[in-house]
RNA sequence: UGGGGCGUCGUCAAGCGGUAAGACACAGGAAUUUGGAUCCUGCAUUCGGAGGUUCGAAUCCUCCCGCCCCAGCCA
């Protein structure tokens, strides 16, 4: 393997770049574009697009568009135009001033539909639905060739610009690519290129009736933006001969090259724009950007970091081979991210009240916390240590098992950047029986973490100061599905769907410091996992805490084996 | 059953005729003021299968098998 540079990674779409580059295919440098439709939100799947087109366009010393491809007024909307110019600059992508729509073409487009009109490529079908379906003909079958296919010239064009002018209801008409109706690739069997909508488009209003078909619009948008390579996803490869025959049809060279890449695929979740909008619309989330969703405002609102996301993506490579990748890569991006980024603070999830027996009432140390222990540079803030504490709940075992280190009755452990302390007793709740309070002695000579006569501890645990502690709402989230297969009907989904997939904590404990986080600012609550304000809850009263993954728990590991 | 694609470790993925990179996952171990992070170690005699060409094949040829996409006036 010859040597590579990681930050501009090798695959096939490269490779054929470069083959066009040498053979002087291109007459400018490479132009790509990222063209979503504005129908939902951009998820994980298109951030893997976005990194590729914008990649290769920095790789090369290019441009990379960033287009909406509005061409079916139904569905589309400002709102996701809005969110995917958000979500691009989030990633960090830079469009500059290159931020086109399809809809600004129509009217070129409609010139184009004319020269193919008369070149007699071009003809106005008057069948219904229905029949052009029955005329295509099946996969084994050719298609039939529609009674319409040879009228004049004239009748086309007259019956067309009437199309336009809104004089024919929805349906009743279209024009199509007189192709050949006996094409094995049943895409070239006089397809489609304007249908009749009498539909408000979000942008052009009422201005036109009729609106081009993505395999017309797309080749001429790509040709006249300039693009040489149009990237896209493997099913349209059926669409590629169209692609190149519109064009061949319609403009000089050089013109644009369709390349087709495999789109992702998540385990655990889905991508579908049409089951992500069935589980905004039936409330099974709160939205686009529920942290559940695998959208990228989901995943903004969870934590994740855009540099983990491009981690992500480019580690995944791009083949043509279908994938289905492991959702612990992704998390993994993350945990590898946010590990650097993150400020490791104190905070309890669930609490346990700690009354330190011999530590005086009423006195409060202020602690020296390192914000990154491991990083000189990360700064640190004052945390207050008093007689009252709460640890997490889970920290503390009436009946230790074998691999268990923290505390337990007699046992002594160390409080993270304090004392050592030692179990001294607990109160039981006679009620429900559970560990209400437990009593400690604390080692005044221990202040430094360590024990002058050498004794060591066996764990390290976090607390807090229960009078200075903020209160705090914290939400726990968990993947949305259960399988990582493939879900394909309609609603079927809805079975695989995770009922723990969020867990709300209302009685968490936070250090005072909390009180004031940033939304983009990410926290390591030490063993708990990463977490980040959320700054999609405004309205909340409560601070809210989303956790963006969890750590690797090598204690779960252990006490899973036991049981 | 027509056409278009794709098949290399559990999951991704390099490899492009010279004798199977890497990552995630997984399993051990070291160290540790987070059971985190870190650090070692292990993890495809084999590339969907069968033939063939060659001194030599995951790479070339032939046949077979499996999976995905296409019959929207969606993209």
């Amino acid at each position: 393997m010859t040597e590579t540079d990681p930050s501009h990674p090798s695959d096939f779409i490269r490779d054929i770049i470069d083959d066009d580059m040498k053979a002087g295919r291109l007459r400018g440098p490479v132009a790509t574009r990222f063209p979503p439709e504005p129908n939902g939100y951009p998820h994980i799947g298109h951030a893997k697009s976005i990194c590729l087109n914008f990649g290769i366009a920095e790789q090369y010393g290019g441009t990379c568009n960033l287009r909406m491809d509005d061409t079916d007024p139904s569905g589309e909307s400002m709102e996701y135009v809005k969110s995917i110019i958000r979500d691009v600059k989030w990633l960090g992508f830079d469009w500059q001033d290159r931020l086109f729509y399809a809809s600004d073409y129509y009217e070129k487009l409609y010139r184009y539909a004319l020269a193919l009109i008369r070149k007699g490529k071009a003809y106005v079908c008057d069948l219904s639905p229905d029949e052009i379906r029955q005329y295509r003909g099946t996969l084994n079958e050719p298609g039939r060739e529609s009674p319409y296919r040879n009228r004049t010239v004239e009748e086309n064009l007259d019956l067309f610009e009437r199309m336009r002018a809104g004089e024919f209801p929805d349906g009743s008409r279209v024009l199509r690519a007189k192709i050949d109706m006996g094409s094995p690739n049943v895409t070239m069997r006089d397809p489609i290129m304007y249908r009749i909508k009498k539909e408000n488009h979000y942008r052009t209003g009422d201005a036109w009736c009729i609106y081009p078909m993505y395999d017309f619009a797309h080749c001429l948008s790509d040709y006249i933006e300039g693009i040489t390579h149009s990237i896209c996803t493997l099913e349209f490869e059926n669409n590629r001969p169209l692609y190149d025959w519109f064009l061949d049809e319609l403009v000089e060279r050089p013109r644009p090259r369709q390349i087709e890449f495999a789109r992702l695929n998540l385990s655990y979740t889905v991508m579908s724009k049409r089951k992500l909008l069935e589980l905004v619309e039936t409330g099974v989330v709160g939205g686009w950007d529920d942290p559940q969703m695998p959208t990228l405002s989901g995943m903004r609102r969870r934590g994740f970091t855009p540099e983990a996301i491009r981690k992500f993506c480019e580690k995944i490579g791009v083949s043509k081979n279908d994938s289905l990748i492991d959702m612990a890569l992704l998390e993994d991006c993350v945990r590898d991210d946010l590990n650097e980024k993150a400020l490791r603070v104190l905070a309890v999830l669930r609490p346990l009240r700690v009354v330190i027996d011999n530590y005086p009432e009423g006195q409060v140390e202020m602690f020296d916390c390192p914000y990154h222990p491991k990083n000189p540079d990360g700064g640190s803030r004052k945390v207050p240590f008093s007689r009252n504490l709460f640890i997490e709940r889970e920290d503390f075992m009436e009946e230790p098992p074998k691999k268990f280190f923290r505390l337990s009755p007699g046992r002594e452990v160390r409080l993270r950047y304090g004392y050592f302390i030692r179990c001294v007793g607990f109160e039981k709740n006679p009620a429900t029986g559970e560990v209400a309070e437990i009593h400690c002695t604390y080692d005044p000579q221990t202040r430094s973490g360590f024990a002058p006569d050498g004794r060591k501890v066996d764990a390290t645990i976090h607390w807090v100061s229960a009078p200075h502690a903020v209160p705090a709402e914290v939400r726990l989230y968990d993947r949305l599905f259960r399988v990582p297969d493939a879900l394909s009907e309609p609603g079927e989904f809805k079975e695989y769907l995770n009922p723990k997939s969020l867990e709300v904590l209302r009685d968490c404990r936070l250090e005072p410091s909390l009180a004031t986080a940033a939304s983009e600012q990410r926290f390591q609550f030490e063993r708990l996992g990463y977490f980040c304000r959320d700054a999609g809850n405004a309205t909340e009263k409560a601070i809210v805490f989303n956790r963006t993954v969890t750590l690797r728990d090598t204690w779960a590991k252990i006490a899973g084996k036991g049981r």
